[in-house]
DNA sequence: TGAGACATGTAATCGGTTACATGATTCC
DNA sequence: GGAATCATGTAACCGATTACATGTCTCA
């Protein structure tokens, strides 16, 4: 794990979805708009202007077509650098404040996982994941009894559709793992 | 359902903490460090910057004590127009945006609920909830199949993770309906 | 030739992050 | 009197949102 990093979760996205196949700020736009792929703003004054820090970062190369005219369009390809910089994001281990913080980032960095590294890395993910889960599941439980005794009915909910969440998130991982292991058939979700 | 709002959840944490009791600004970075009462920032950056806008708004009432010194302690307490606009905010309908983009959000929602609203209100929000969701999952599951037939593989996964949370999330909210209308014992997590 | 999809951009504004700075009170 | 905790703030920077602006291609 090094410390090179990239700033946003749509950067993140982004380096995933060029690493796969060139695109250009319209396809991306058009993936966050029509698909589920995390919930990515598709203004342009997010896209584009990331498209060009990135490349001035070197992550990504553009090649413009017509360029001769005043509405040029540009098919941006990632890099060996941005390869590289994908990967090592990629293989970080799962942190408690991932788990708190940025769970719909980890999924995003899973998806992307397959292609670039290999079945053992996912594994290696979906067991850090769900040991980090375990781990803060009874933090929020304590917090679910000091809910109770303030009498905060709602809060109290609230903090149960938490912990529901990330029992939910947790049984998936372990699905997945055994999936993963040939340990269980495959594909039904 | 009015137009009135706020900037961020950052603000409507605040706003629906400090309308259960008056707070300083290190009480509410002291609630966001040591609880899982959303997940905010707890930077002096954000939290003093906030306070001070929504008192220009109105919406809160700083009250200072030991303002004869350099450092004194400001607490804020909300007025009727902050009650007001809570109150309006959490009476919103839940839209199919929110529960895209803002379940967090809506949680937060639902745990202030009950101090303001009455258990109807509740009671509403968590059908339509329920409605929003069972909505959304269908348009989730086609793209499920998208991904299996474009052969990605942890994107598939991931997909299923996302639907594995929103079922969690309905299964919740059907209990907790249930409970709320005394239909079965509550409280068991 | 017009509609609709394709395609890219900018400017103003705003809130959050990070890092830094500093003072007050309590209690041993 | 020193440590820990209480307590508030600011400045630089940055990325996202919103709204606006505009050009290009395809096909009926």
């Amino acid at each position: 794990m090094s410390r090179r990093s990239i700033p946003s979760t749509l950067s993140l996205a982004i380096l995933g979805l060029v690493s796969r196949e060139p695109m250009s700020g319209y396809d991306l736009r058009k993936i966050f708009t029509t698909t589920p792929m995390g919930h990515f703003s598709a203004s342009p004054g997010a896209i584009y202007p990331a498209l060009r820090r990135m490349e001035a970062a070197g992550l990504i190369e553009g090649n413009t077509e017509r360029g001769d005219t005043l509405r040029p369009r540009r098919t941006y390809a990632v890099t060996d650098e941005g390869i590289g910089l994908l990967k090592d994001m990629l293989s970080w281990p799962v942190t408690h404040n991932d788990v708190v913080w940025r769970l719909e980032e980890l999924m995003l960095r899973f998806a992307f996982m397959d292609g670039l590294l290999g079945r053992k890395v996912s594994l290696r993910f979906l067991r850090e994941l769900t040991a980090r889960i375990m781990e803060y599941i009874p933090y929020l439980r304590r917090h679910l009894e000091v809910q109770r005794e303030h009498g905060r009915v709602n809060g109290a909910y609230a903090l149960e559709q938490g912990i529901a969440k990330y029992e939910a998130t947790a049984a998936w991982a372990e699905r997945v793992i055994e999936e993963l292991e040939g340990r269980r058939p495959r594909g039904l979700s």
